[in-house]
RNA sequence: GGCCCUAUCGUCUAACGGUUAGGACACAAGCUUUUCAAGCUUGGAACCAGGGUUCGAUUCCCUGUAGGGUCACCA
């Protein structure tokens, strides 16, 4: 038999009991990514038959985390508006004898009638695109129950009936659902479907090596959001997170979504679970950042300090540190942190003490001298030409004929006052010609 | 505990029987800035153990060990 190309069709089903879970948002992009290769269809599925623990606020949080990742969906459904869909199929199961109507010991306010598939105890092997063939004898999982009534269906029923009618094609989901796939597989068979074909992908871990969990800190796509992490950043991090592209040795860890969609391959992601390191995400977002236009990193950076409460006084002064800036961070919210710890001394004048100008045993005269001697070449440097590597060239000279420390320290400390901050260079660029000749006079003043 | 999955530097990984076991993050050192970062350069760092198969095993098979997942009227 000729059969056609199958339609590739994959879904994401989340369970709105919490926020979308970065492992979720893996496996939402490993399904996103395979759907785009394949031009198949990505389905979201909400899978709501929970309904004391379901939450909209959940459901809004996961579909906003989906979005801001940019994995949006060809087809949506939410699976507590298709209870009459799931109610004919177990009604069907049960006249056809694969499900009972079973009596349950009452008590402890638990139903006292439940329906269960009947187990056909029997061996069965699915063929994982991951792992190979995995067999499970069904013998030990017993009746389990697969609806509280005709109008509440469990998990194993839902997706069954789901996956079905949505022509599920490949099911790419956790490790963690490997021990529910028997199940489905014969209530699959029991409804008469198509078996879906199944790759289970490896756990996120914990730098203790279990499964990812709130006690491990931050799991929540929209705390990285808050973090200051970008999304193209976490898509490129969770990409290669149990996978890695064909190398050549050198192996590319920088990739957009476009390169992970060219060069992925389901069967060549990893077997075994993979540590989340929260470093090198942001080594990755530091990447990421350097590639956002200036103009835009500007506007980012002042909505990051002035949502801390910090000002910005001097809009020049503010401008030029950008590139800085940039350079330092490894998320936007770090900005405001170098904002106010190093580069206060461009939101306010420095203070400090006068002992603090001199380095080491200069003495009070010397360091005047070439505190003096500095003002005077910094005088004569035009506004236009007005930069660090300028400055740098004509300092220099004079600091290796003096002694470097005697120069450079004094320099700096008089113009940021700070034990941290840029170099001297920087930091008089930063100020600009005016207020760096205004600083070292005070100091030049200070020192008698 | 039963069942299932897994096993290369600290971490993420490459290698598809023959390599000085490669790269990235992290770490260390040097340079730079005589501050702190960043940046650049260099370096240390791994085949879980024991049996097979084979001329030859990190690679294939078995056993052990270790780690993980899962055992609901949750999903």
């Amino acid at each position: 038999m000729n059969s056609p190309v199958k339609q590739i069709r994959v879904r994401i089903a989340p369970s709105p009991t919490g926020s979308l879970h970065i492992g979720t948002a893996r496996t939402a992009l490993f399904n996103y990514i395979f759907a785009k290769q394949q031009s198949g269809v990505f389905i979201i599925r909400i899978e709501d038959t929970d309904k004391e623990r379901s939450k909209k606020e959940f459901e809004d949080n996961i579909l906003d985390g989906l979005s801001w990742l940019k994995i949006k969906p060809d087809e949506f459904y939410r699976q507590s508006e298709r209870t009459e869909i799931y109610k004919k199929y177990i009604e069907k199961l049960i006249a056809d004898g694969s499900a009972y109507i079973s009596k349950e010991e009452a008590g402890e306010g638990k139903r006292s009638e439940v329906i269960r598939f009947k187990n056909p105890n029997k061996a069965v092997t699915f063929n994982d695109i991951i792992r190979g063939p995995i067999t499970f004898e069904t013998k030990d999982l017993g009746d389990f129950v697969i609806a509280k009534d005709l109008d509440t269906p469990l998990y194993h029923l839902a997706v069954v009936v789901d996956d079905h009618e949505m022509k599920i094609s490949h099911v790419i989901r956790g490790e963690d659902h490997i021990s529910n796939t028997p199940r489905q597989i014969m209530l699959l068979e029991a409804i008469g479907a198509n078996i879906p074909t199944y790759a289970h992908l490896p756990l996120i871990l914990a730098p203790d090596k279990s499964k990812l969990s709130k006690r491990h800190g931050a799991i929540a796509v929209t705390e990285y959001r808050e973090n200051g992490f970008l999304p193209e950043a976490i898509v490129n991090f969770l990409a290669i997170l149990g996978w890695s592209p064909q190398s050549r040795g050198e192996e590319e860890n920088v990739l957009s979504f476009e390169d992970v969609v060219e060069k992925f391959e389901l069967e060549k992601v990893s077997k075994s679970g993979a540590v989340f390191d929260i470093k090198k995400l942001e080594w990755i977002n530091k990447q990421y950042i350097k590639k956002i236009p200036q103009e835009d990193l500007r506007e980012i950076i002042r909505e990051k300090i002035l949502t801390w409460g910090l000002s910005i006084s001097n809009e020049e002064m503010f401008v030029r540190s950008i590139p800085l800036i940039t350079e330092k961070i490894s998320t936007l919210n770090e900005a405001s942190a170098v904002w106010q710890e190093e580069l206060l001394f461009l939101e306010k004048s420095p203070k400090y003490d006068v002992e603090k100008l001199i380095w080491k045993d200069e003495g009070v005269f010397k360091t005047k001298e070439n505190l003096s001697k500095i003002l005077e070449i910094i005088q004569m440097i035009d506004s236009s030409e007005f930069s660090a590597e300028r400055i740098k060239e004509l300092i220099f000279p004079f600091a290796d004929s003096v002694g470097r420390g005697g120069v450079l320290w004094p320099m700096r400390f008089s113009l940021t006052g700070q034990e941290k901050s840029p170099d001297p260079f920087m930091s008089a660029y930063l100020l600009g010609k005016d207020e760096s000749i205004l600083r070292i006079s005070q100091a030049v003043n200070l020192l008698k």
